[in-house]
DNA sequence: GTGTTCACG
DNA sequence: ACGTACGTGAACACG
C-alpha cells in the first residue's frame, strides 16, 4: 500500500445534476451568464475583485490554434461563473464584442491579479481573441511543479491528490478518441457545469498550494521571482513561432525518397529477402540469425540493433553501414522533413511549438507539437534541416547566442576548485587546460587525443559517469578508464569534495538544490541497492549543475523579454534550446542587438567564473 | 499502451 | 553478480 493511502478517505463523487434539475445544488454555484442582463449583474461583482480565478474553454487543445468558446471566473470557492461567447445552434451565448469591451480593461489591469491552471495557455487564447491579460499572479501548475516536480500537475490530479474531490474529465462532455466534439459543440448548461468547475478548483487550488509556498520563502522567491514572470515570456516565444523554408524542406523530401529508395534496395539485396528495416525485431532475424552477426546487446524485446551495436557490427558485413544510413535518413525525413512543414500555422504562417515549464525533473523546459529542442546540426544532413529555419521578414535575421560550457562554468563555481576558476577567468579551452594538468604536458603540447579523452571526462564527470561509460566512451580499457579518473579526482579534489557534498546534502534534507533554491526530491540515497543508491547519487550531482544552468538562462529569458517590451525593440524571442537563445531581429543592427543580448545572458546571475556568450548571425539557423 | 530507437542539450 | 551517464519528445512496430 502506497504511503499514506490508508488515511485518505474515498474522494467526494459529484452527483449528476441534470441542466433542467429543480435539485438545489448545495455544494457549489456555478452560474450561466448567457444574457446581457446577467452579464451586468456579473460584472457589478466581478468589478469589485482585487484577484480571481480565470479559465477558457476553446476548440483546440493547442493554443495558437484554439478559438475562444467561454470563460469562467471564481474567486470564492465553490462559486463561479461561465460566460459562453460560442454555443450550439438556438443555445443563448454572449456577443464577443460585449465580452471584448467590458472585459478587456480588467483583463489588461496588471493590478487586477490573475490565478490559472497553465495561464500561459489562457493569455494566448486571450490574446489571439483581441483581449491581451496582465497581471498574471499565480499559475497553480507552475506553483505544483516548484513544490515538488515528479508528481502530475494535472488540474483533476491535483483537485483529487490536494482537495480530495473527483472532477468531470473533459471526456464526458466531447468524447475521446476519433469522433471527440469541439467544445462549442457542448451544450452551454453542461459547459457551464464543467468550466465554471475548473475555475473554482483552480481558486481553491491557489489557496492550498500558496499555504505550501509561503512555508518555503526561497521556493516561493523562486516562484514569484522567475517562474511566474517566466509564464508570459513562453507565451510570447509561442506566439512568435518560427519562420520555415517550406521549398528547401520540399526539395529535401524529394532527393531523400530517392535516397532511401536506392538504401532500401541494396539493403534487400544483400539480405536475400524483403523486410521492414523499420521493425527492430525484423532488423534482428536478420542480421543475427540469417547473417550469423553477433549479438551484442539485449533488451526487454530481445537482441538490440541500436547504432552503438551497429556500429561495433560495421565492418562485419557490407549490409550495416547501409542500415546505419538508412536510420539516419529515414529518422531526419520522417520527423523534421516531411512533417514541420505540416505544423504551420495558416493563420499566422508560422510554426507555433508549445514551451513546457512544467515538464522535467530538472528544471529545463522541453518543446513539444513540434520539439523545437532537438532538431539536427550533428551531421551534414541535419545542418541541412536547421538551414531551413529563416526570418520571416528578408531584412531579418537569426541570431543565436549560447552559453559556452555553462555546466562546467557552474562546476568551477560550485567546487571554488582554483585551477579551473583561473582557467575559465583566463578564457582557456577548458578541455585543452584540462589535458594539460592531467597529462602533464604544456598547453601547446596537448594532443588532439588529450583534449578528446578530457572532454569525455569532463562530460562524464557531470553525468556521474563510471569507469564503464568512460572506458566505452574513448575506447580505452576499464582499467585505463580508472586510473583516469582517480587522476582527475587526485588533480581535482575540490570536484570530488563538491560532488560528495551534493550527495550529502541531499541526504540531509530529502532534495537536491539549485543556485536559485530549486529542489528536486531524491529518494534512494540509502537503498540496499547499490545500483539504486549510485543512481540516486548521480542525480542529486548533475540535478544541481543542470538545474542551476537551467535557472541562469530562465533568468537571462525574463531580463531580456522585459527590456523587448520596455524599449519596444524589434526583436523577437523565438527559441530556447537548453543554452542557447535564438532571436529573429534586423539584420541590420544585429551587432548592436547582439552586444546587449550577449550582456543580459552573461549577467543574469553573478559566478565566480566569468560567463561567456558566442553569438552567431545570419539568414538561416545555421548562421 | 509499451518498448526501441534516435534527434537535441 | 549486477549494470553501467543526466535531461527530454517523436516515430515506428507490435500486441
Amino acid at each position: 500500500m502506497k504511503r499514506g493511502a490508508k488515511y485518505l478517505a474515498p474522494p467526494l463523487r459529484r452527483g449528476f445534476v441534470s441542466a433542467n434539475s429543480a435539485v438545489k445544488k448545495a455544494s457549489h454555484d456555478y452560474q450561466l451568464i448567457d444574457t446581457e442582463q446577467k452579464f451586468d449583474e456579473f460584472f457589478t461583482q466581478l468589478k469589485k475583485q482585487k484577484i480571481f480565478a480565470i479559465d477558457t474553454e476553446t476548440t483546440s487543445m493547442f493554443a495558437m490554434r484554439a478559438d475562444l468558446v467561454g470563460i469562467s471566473f471564481s474567486w470564492k470557492p465553490q462559486a463561479a461563473f461561465y460566460l459562453p461567447v460560442k454555443a450550439p445552434l438556438g443555445q443563448k451565448h454572449l456577443e464577443s464584442e460585449t465580452i471584448r469591451q467590458k472585459l478587456a480593461p480588467i483583463l489588461a489591469d496588471r493590478n487586477i491579479k490573475k490565478i490559472g491552471q497553465n495561464i500561459k495557455y489562457d493569455l494566448l487564447v486571450l490574446q489571439n481573441a483581441g483581449v491581451p491579460v496582465k497581471g498574471v499572479h499565480f499559475d497553480t501548475m507552475v506553483a505544483s511543479y516548484c513544490l515538488d516536480a515528479d508528481r502530475k500537475h494535472s488540474l483533476d490530479k491535483m483537485a483529487l491528490d490536494f482537495l480530495n474531490y473527483e472532477s468531470i474529465p473533459i471526456s464526458a462532455l466531447i468524447g475521446k478518441g476519433k469522433n471527440q466534439l469541439t467544445f462549442d459543440m457542448v451544450d452551454t448548461a453542461a459547459a457551464c457545469e464543467y468550466s465554471a468547475e475548473d475555475a473554482d478548483i483552480t481558486f481553491q487550488l491557489y489557496n492550498y498550494l500558496k499555504d505550501h509556498l509561503d512555508k518555503e520563502p526561497q521556493l516561493k522567491k523562486l516562484f514569484e521571482e522567475v517562474e511566474m514572470p517566466l509564464v508570459e515570456v513562453l507565451a510570447a516565444i509561442e506566439c512568435n513561432g518560427v519562420s520555415l523554408d517550406t521549398k528547401l524542406l520540399k526539395n529535401m523530401s524529394g532527393e531523400l525518397n530517392e535516397t532511401i529508395k536506392n538504401l532500401t534496395d541494396r539493403i534487400y539485396e544483400l539480405a536475400g529477402e524483403v523486410f521492414n528495416i523499420d521493425s527492430p525485431k525484423q532488423l534482428a532475424e536478420i542480421l543475427f540469425d540469417k547473417l550469423k552477426l553477433e549479438s551484442i546487446r539485449i533488451g526487454k524485446a530481445g537482441r538490440s540493433t541500436d547504432a552503438g551495436v551497429l556500429e561495433q557490427l560495421a565492418d562485419q558485413h557490407a549490409i550495416i553501414p547501409l542500415i546505419i544510413e538508412y536510420r539516419m535518413v529515414s529518422k531526419l525525413k520522417n520527423t523534421y522533413v516531411d512533417k514541420l512543414s505540416l505544423l504551420i500555422n495558416p493563420r499566422t504562417g508560422r510554426v507555433h511549438a508549445s514551451f513546457n515549464q512544467t515538464v522535467t525533473t530538472t528544471g529545463r523546459l522541453s518543446s513539444s507539437n513540434p520539439n523545437l529542442q532537438n532538431i539536427p546540426i550533428r551531421t551534414e544532413l541535419g545542418r541541412k534541416i536547421r538551414s531551413a529555419f529563416i526570418p520571416k521578414n528578408k531584412k531579418d535575421c537569426i541570431l543565436s547566442a549560447d552559453y559556452s560550457q555553462i555546466e562546467l562554468r557552474l562546476l568551477a563555481h560550485f567546487s571554488k576548485d582554483k585551477a579551473l576558476m583561473a582557467a575559465f577567468a583566463a578564457d582557456q579551452d577548458i578541455h585543452r587546460f584540462v589535458a594539460s594538468q592531467i597529462y602533464n604536458v604544456p598547453i601547446e603540447d596537448v594532443t588532439d587525443q588529450m583534449r578528446s579523452n578530457c572532454k569525455a571526462v569532463n562530460f562524464g564527470i557531470i553525468y556521474g559517469q563510471g569507469a564503464f561509460g568512460l572506458s566505452r566512451s574513448i575506447g580505452i580499457s576499464q582499467t585505463e578508464a580508472k586510473k583516469f579518473i582517480d587522476d582527475y579526482f587526485a588533480r581535482y579534489s575540490s570536484i570530488r569534495k563538491f560532488m560528495n557534498d551534493c550527495v550529502e546534502n541531499a541526504k540531509r534534507t530529502g532534495y537536491a538544490e539549485t543556485i536559485l533554491h530549486r529542489r528536486r526530491i531524491i529518494s534512494n540515497l540509502t537503498s540496499k541497492n547499490a545500483n539504486k543508491r549510485a543512481q540516486a547519487q548521480r542525480l542529486a550531482i548533475n540535478t544541481v549543475i543542470q538545474g542551476s544552468a537551467a535557472d541562469l538562462i530562465k533568468v537571462a529569458m525574463i531580463n531580456i523579454q522585459r527590456k523587448i517590451e520596455a524599449e519596444n525593440l524589434p526583436v523577437k524571442l523565438i527559441l530556447q534550446v537548453h543554452d542557447e537563445l535564438v532571436f529573429e531581429l534586423p539584420a541590420s543592427d544585429a551587432d548592436k542587438h547582439a552586444k546587449w543580448i550577449a550582456k543580459e545572458m552573461s549577467t543574469a546571475i553573478k559566478l565566480d567564473v566569468p560567463l561567456k556568450v558566442d553569438i552567431s548571425y545570419g539568414q538561416t539557423w545555421l548562421g
